[in-house]
DNA sequence: CTCTTATCAGTAATGATTCCTAATAAGCCC
DNA sequence: GGGCTTATTAGGAATCATTACTGATAAGAG
């Protein structure tokens, strides 16, 4: 008898409404907040419930399969690409841009040698002016 | 007749409680929460309301008198360094240590560059398990 | 198909923060 | 110092995002 691998996933069952907001979070390109994925999903399941989006958000992120992300005088986020990368955040229309870069292995390091901590993840949030409300302002 | 500097400053009279608030996110290096200044300032004014703290807290860090900052799952804190530096966050006791290690001008600029926006500020926040709590798990 | 129970929908509760209003006090002018 | 204007306060109500609760539903193992 082969003992099944123990299984540190939190959702054990495939719902509808678990992998369409899954769906919805890596399907757009926004880093959407609850509520947005709610509008979003609901086109699909027009009954399910925001705490349930909540939930499965919340669970999905726990799981690694996406990625909460959190901006100055914003609510949570979500984030489709779980894979290391940085974000610039517009403080006018408040879209998040991903940034195709990440802290240097050797950075990181040498803030654990300092702190002489684990580092187990960071975040490099950039706040400004995107290019649009630039040219408004 | 000289015409007054335009006072961008929006806290216009030195009260009590405010000048107490400022004083006890200075004294502290924990980075405090509302709640903590609130306990701290009423050992000297036992009659200050939270949200009176919450006003001038705010108040303070738009004038860059303090500095606010928010880590995962937990709510707003306050910094009395307001000078450029990055922070470690231990997942498991909540403390926030000051890293003295900025990120260069050079990278910032790419930033800009890339994006073809202005980059205002920026966070950079480490997590994990500080050597107190590494010791333990 | 049946059965167990994880998950759901709907709603109430929570908790941090902000708003509101009559009372107070900072600080300018005399 | 004593008035006077009004920014600021204390205290409580309101807001808003998020979480908890509960009886009903459906995933998926056998
Ligand atoms: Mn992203
Ligand atoms: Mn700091
Ligand atoms: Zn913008
Ligand atoms: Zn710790």
């Amino acid at each position: 008898m082969i003992p099944n691998k123990p299984d540190h996933s939190k959702s054990q069952r495939l719902t509808q409404q678990r992998s369409a907001v899954l769906h919805a979070v890596e399907m757009v390109r926004t880093h959407p907040s609850a509520e947005e994925v709610f509008h979003l999903v609901r086109k699909e399941l027009p009954n399910i419930s925001l705490a349930t989006v909540y939930r499965n958000l919340h669970l999905l992120a726990e799981e690694g399969k996406i990625r909460e992300v959190q901006f100055e005088g914003d609510v949570l986020r979500y984030d489709g690409i779980t894979g290391p990368h940085e974000h610039f955040y517009c403080r006018s229309c408040r879209t998040v841009w991903d940034i195709d870069r990440s802290l240097s292995p050797q950075a990181i390091h040498d803030v654990e040698r300092s702190m002489k901590a684990s580092v187990e993840s960071y975040n490099l949030d950039f706040y400004g002016l995107c290019s649009v409300c630039r040219r408004k302002a």
